[in-house]
RNA sequence: GGUCCGUUAGUCUAGAGGCCUAUGACGUCUGCCUGUCACGCAGAAGAUCACGGGUUCGAAUCCCGUACGGACCGCCA
């Protein structure tokens, strides 16, 4: 082949046993016998066993290290098939060794248990962290998925467009990157959240249907599934509506899934659930339906409660069917779960099968309200109802959300095996926000009122609802989009309710108020996110094991040493001066 | 900004106030071994117990602070 190979080590079959063979790679490891010696050869394609009965032919060399190894291909002996090779009856007699490059002898931790090893040093390390299959299997993987996204994306008739990363900040949403300008001094482009501008003016500019597979920046704190950057299969429709967008959404979910998991996938049309009964039913607006507990209001029954922690409360119920019995601890443990979120506490009763409840809360019940409860509830004997009360509807029902999960965990109700699709919609436009005082977009704000503009006139603005939908799939958020608002009137409006005068979004927004001007067709679209995708797919805990250099939580890059100061004529140049901060 | 958990040889880990001159495994090094395949056997080196302070006659162990890592809340249209 070249000076190096003659065969990738997948290539080599029984077929070419008796030839001379070159093969170059990673030394994966070496069993030294005393007169025979064997010398396991990685390369990007499989591993394989070679032999010497050289005693110094592989002397000092340190696993790892790369080099070329010649010989003949030699078939084993039967009792020595290696069934886990896929080289493994044959084996590659050495006679010729090059060292190509050495490794150090002492590594930072083995390759073949690297996925036990605290991630801060395997991401220093990505390199070799990625010479394990495990590690490896995921950065394969995403690139299948990219590459069937793709042809998908062009089968179906969308054009694939660049968008620039430097761009402009944008208010509202999240913070953004930001990089100084050299060129103008004291101003900043912004990395792109989205390309969410972009697509809209390709829309005005003629284009059927857009995709990208985009990389989006966020400089807000990390999460398990939530990174700085990350990659969303941005796309957008002329001329479409809300279901027109959620078709081409479930085909793209329901082939890839299937595709590459084994797992059972929800058939399209994915479960319609409408945010309002979203929150009431499940406590959040990403439900793992996997999770058969629903979430029930118990507030009119208990409305007249002699009970403190209930008075003047909305109270959410979860029943959950024959737990009665189960120990106090399994139940402290949910007490504690209860406060670790900052609940108070929990309240429960459990349905004796004489009929009694027991439970501390039971003293505080009338007859009427337990004979309420058990008939609204269908609560049967060794049933447990869980009650989460607060002030707040919002906050009952967040916390409501959180009990459930806790409990789809602690009773294994969650199945491993599904793969459970649901889209959210009918988002309201606003939510009123606490710590603002003050009602803010609830979602996106270039999203499109159920009304238009008439809804500003004829509605309060938290009861508009927007055609705005989330893609879910066992309690993650997959994917978010919208119809969006292409009637500059009620765009304004919806800044404006916001806090925003017309002329600073006209200005801020500058390139869409005018480009509207002259002639947008209706429009929306949506952006599956890829990372969350491989996550799911490979069960991985966290979004770092399906990027290739992922940063750690905090957002530094252990490996490149980012962020990182900068020289002090580059500051100069660029016309940035640092300040200390005092203390 | 907040809450919780963690930090012991290169890696994983034991450790619950004196038994620690810190356990075991993997890795590394030396030697032995002609069929192993995460080979085996014998031996060796390798740890300021994250850092700073405090409590105590005595701290890896208890307390406070700091740093770093992780999960979560806030935040993420």
């Amino acid at each position: 082949m070249n000076k190096y190979r003659t065969h990738f080590i997948k290539d080599i079959t029984i077929e070419l046993v008796g030839q001379d063979i070159k093969v170059s790679g990673w030394i994966e490891n070496i069993r030294d016998h005393g007169g025979v010696l064997f010398l396991d050869l990685r390369d990007e394609t499989g591993t394989l066993q070679t032999v010497s009965n050289d005693d110094n032919l592989f002397k000092g060399l340190a696993k790892e290290s790369v080099i070329s190894l010649s010989g003949k291909l030699r078939k084993r002996a039967e009792d020595t098939y290696n069934p886990r090779l896929i080289t493994g009856e044959v084996e590659l007699v050495v006679d010729t060794m090059d060292m190509l490059a050495p490794s150090k002898h002492e590594l930072p931790f083995e390759i073949i248990t690297s996925k036990q090893v605290q991630e801060d040093v395997r991401l220093k390390y990505r390199y070799l962290d990625m010479r394990n299959d495990k590690v490896k299997e995921n950065i394969l993987l995403r690139s299948e998925v990219l590459h069937f996204l793709r042809n998908k994306m062009y089968d179906l008739g969308f054009t694939e467009v660049q968008t620039p990363i430097l761009t402009a900040s944008s208010p509202e949403g999240a913070r953004d990157f930001v990089v100084p300008s050299r060129r103008f001094k004291g101003k900043f482009y912004a990395l792109p959240q989205a390309p969410q501008i972009y697509k809209e003016l390709l829309m005005v500019g003629g284009l059927n249907r857009y995709f990208q597979i985009a990389p989006c920046f966020r400089d807000e704190d990390a999460r398990a599934d939530r990174t700085l950057e990350f990659y969303q299969l941005d796309f957008e429709m002329n001329f479409v509506e809300e279901d027109d967008v959620l078709r081409i959404g479930e085909e793209i979910f329901y082939d890839t899934f299937t595709k590459f998991s084994k797992k059972e996938v929800s058939k399209p049309p994915f479960r319609r659930i409408a945010y309002r009964d979203a929150m009431e039913l499940y406590g959040t607006d990403k439900p793992d339906l996997r999770n058969p507990l629903i979430i029930q209001d118990a507030t009119e029954i208990l409305k007249n409660t002699t009970f403190g922690p209930f008075k003047k409360s909305t109270i959410k119920v979860i029943v959950v069917d024959d737990i009665g019995t189960n120990s106090n601890s399994w139940f402290n443990d949910l007490v504690d779960y209860a406060t670790s979120i900052g609940m108070p506490g929990i309240g429960y009763l459990t349905l004796m099968e004489d009929g009694t409840f027991k439970g501390p809360i039971d003293k505080f019940l009338s007859d009427t309200e337990r004979s309420s409860l058990i008939d609204a509830f269908s609560m049967k004997a060794n049933s447990v109802m869980f009650f989460i009360a607060n002030k707040k509807l919002s906050v009952a029902q967040k916390f409501a959300g959180m009990i459930r999960d806790e409990l789809g965990r602690k009773l294994g109700l969650l199945d491993p095996n599904k793969l459970e699709l649901c889209i959210i919609n009918d988002f309201p436009m606003f939510s009123y926000s606490e710590v603002a005082q003050k009602l803010e977009f609830c979602h996106n704000p270039f999203s499109l009122p159920h009304g238009g503009i008439d809804d500003y006139k004829n509605k309060k603005p938290e009861e508009i609802l927007a055609y705005q939908y989330d893609f879910v799939c066992n309690g993650n958020e997959l994917a978010s989009g919208a119809i969006r608002n292409h009637d500059l009137d009620s765009l304004a409006k919806g800044f404006e309710v916001v806090g925003y005068t017309r002329e600073e979004v006209e200005g801020r927004f500058k390139s869409i108020f005018t480009a509207f001007q002259y002639g947008c067709p209706p429009h929306g679209g949506m952006a599956p996110g890829i990372d969350r995708i491989i996550m799911l797919l490979k069960d991985e805990p966290n979004l770092r094991e399906v990027q290739a250099f992922p940063t750690s939580a905090s957002g530094a890059d252990l490996m490149m040493g980012s962020p990182s100061t900068i020289e002090s004529s580059q500051l100069e140049e660029l016309g940035i001066k640092f300040v200390e901060e005092e203390v």
